[in-house]
DNA sequence: AACGGACAAACTATATCGCTTTTGTCCCTA
DNA sequence: TAGGGACAAAAGCGATATAGTTTGTCCGTT
């Protein structure tokens, strides 16, 4: 039973409420995924992805709400998945909530794709003329990690998303 | 004055209507930067990219009036950039415009940073434990260049833009 | 061809209202 | 400490009505 954690632990490394856990567990977004003998909650390291996740939402501005809907749209999209909360990565704010999933970017609620492509529009209107275009790397590598430069060279870059 | 494009080679070339160009050139939200003698328009070919980006923005479900929107506020937050439409990479569908720059992202209307990063996530929890995630990457590498084009997949989409 | 005007249809945005969801506070039981 | 219940404030949502934009069509001028 030294399993999972303890709700009060929970709700310390998540970072949220007594009352949110629990409120979420009894309605179900996101709950314990074992329990101790007595029946008190025992929440897996997955859960706490998808609990992190689902408080990431929520400061992101994303209601609980539609946090709901989401995963039920996520769910019906990629049947495969179990726990959007926590299989999936998600980039979010406000009311919209992008999904990257198999190498692309999609609106969890809508399906609709997202995405892409500059390069793609300067070649067109560069083609009606011999007109060229400044530099080479149209898509700074978008890099999590590294995304230190950028900042220095002014204004445009053009670009794209990531992983 | 052999400088600029025509209206009629502007609005071939991006694929727009006559009103269009000519609404959008009253209405301020795409202008030709330059004149003939005689006074008619000659767009130059940053002209041009400003308006297949509206072009494309439109097509990924964003309004003409969001487009505005967010070029005013896009200003705002970015004295430096003269022209959003041609100097900034965006990505959007339906009512979300995000803007890449600086090697963030955020949504130009709020100004809000967008959320994301799943790794971090990860690590976070797993720092609580020894626990370790299932597989590495959870950001399937989202490459841009071996992402195909998508012209070639039917009709609408969604889509997305930039710079 | 480029542009403008008038008019109408199609489309968008904004505000409002009533309803539901979510969270906090306080208290109770095991 | 975990968890439940009751209650209320706060936040969010969906439908709707109203006002404002955008675009197409038709016509006229330069």
């Amino acid at each position: 039973m030294a399993e999972g954690f303890s709700s009060k632990q929970a709700r310390q490394i998540v970072g949220i409420t007594d009352r949110q856990l629990g409120y979420w567990r009894r309605t179900e977004l996101v709950c314990p995924s074992e329990r101790t003998d007595g029946g008190h909650a025992r929440y897996t390291f997955q859960d706490l992805i998808a609990l992190t996740t689902a408080k990431r939402l929520i400061d992101a501005g994303v209601s609980v709400q539609r946090i709901r809907k989401n995963i039920a749209a996520l769910t019906a999209l990629l049947p495969t998945l179990d726990r959007p909360l926590s299989e999936v990565s998600l980039m979010a704010t406000g009311d919209v909530v992008l999904v990257f999933h198999g190498g692309m970017a999609f609106e969890a609620l809508s399906g609709q794709e997202w995405i892409f492509p500059v390069a793609e529009l300067q070649r067109q209107v560069e083609a009606v003329r011999g007109d060229a275009p400044e530099q080479g790397e149209l898509f700074a590598g978008w890099d999590m990690q590294q995304q230190a430069d950028t900042t220095d060279r002014d204004g445009d870059d053009p670009l794209a998303v990531a992983s």
